[in-house]
DNA sequence: ATGTTTGCAAATCCTTTGCATCAGC
DNA sequence: GCTGATGCAAAGGATTTGCAAACAT
């Protein structure tokens, strides 16, 4: 649980507090896939809050202020739903594929240019953590023929 | 009315049916604000429909078939709420401030790079339509200093 | 004439908020 | 002990759905 500890040895160090909920909350997005939406963190916690469980609304609070600390990201996945990541390690995106649904990964590289010139052409600092592509697979690109066509 | 006509156009070709609410909203798309909410659509069309006004439900609907032809976009533009645009044209893209607001507008070269390297990686069909990045513009990322910091 | 689209109302889903209680530091 | 977090319930907003009536082709 490396990520774990040092996570909290973050959040303790700018002075916030640490409830049980909140380190539940972490832990899951520690220890589980990579990226969540609100339920299935829900569903990871279930029963580790000895009595009471975690009410979504306060998930939704903890991801809002994991977010405002810097610490978690939030992307849209389409049909996927609103997925939340830690943002530690390597950044990563994902391509999403509109017809299937298919999620492929991509490493960080690919937004490093985009950055760079957003930078210096409009000092505009870009906040790419965790971005979703839009798009068709080589699969269903394949199928769907050349065109610009019709994507349910 | 160029864009309207030619949009106009393409449908019919496609045999798709064309309503008087349909004519109405594509109307809204070509002649108004580059992108617009669903309510600032259903402002927009407000007393143009004699006798009734014309539903959100419906509006809904519709641009979910233009989506589907391939002759909007939707895009979340964050605290601005959802908006769609007409797919005409050159491409362009929004920079968003996640602190001010400030939306700034460049255009299709930015992804250029980027939507060939997923094609040829990854066979990707990027559909990098109308994209809008989050960030720091240059006022508030030198206000916020160098760090990563926390952003509300 | 036929199959589609619209409008209404209501359901549903996601997210936020008010307020009393409870817990961390 | 004080401040801030949680849980409940309820509000709020956005989007979807069922169904009958109206419409485009």
């Amino acid at each position: 649980m490396n990520t774990m500890e040092a996570t909290l040895k973050r959040i303790e160090d700018k002075g916030e507090r640490l409830t049980i909920q909140r380190r539940l909350v972490i832990e899951a997005l520690c220890t589980h896939a990579e990226h969540q939406t609100i339920n299935a963190i829900q569903h990871t916690v279930e029963g580790k809050l000895t009595g009471s469980k975690l009410s979504e609304v306060t998930i939704y609070r903890i991801l809002e202020w994991l977010k405002g600390l810097g610490i978690v990201s939030q992307t849209d996945m389409g049909a996927d739903g609103i997925v939340y990541a830690l943002l530690d390690t390597p950044l990563h995106h994902h391509l999403v594929c509109l017809n299937c649904g298919k999620v492929i990964d991509i490493d960080d590289s690919y937004f490093a240019d985009l950055r760079g010139k957003l930078q210096s052409d409009h000092g505009f600092r870009a906040r790419i953590d965790h971005m979703a592509i839009y798009g068709l697979c080589a699969e269903c690109a394949a199928q769907a023929g050349d065109s610009t066509d019709k994507v349910e």
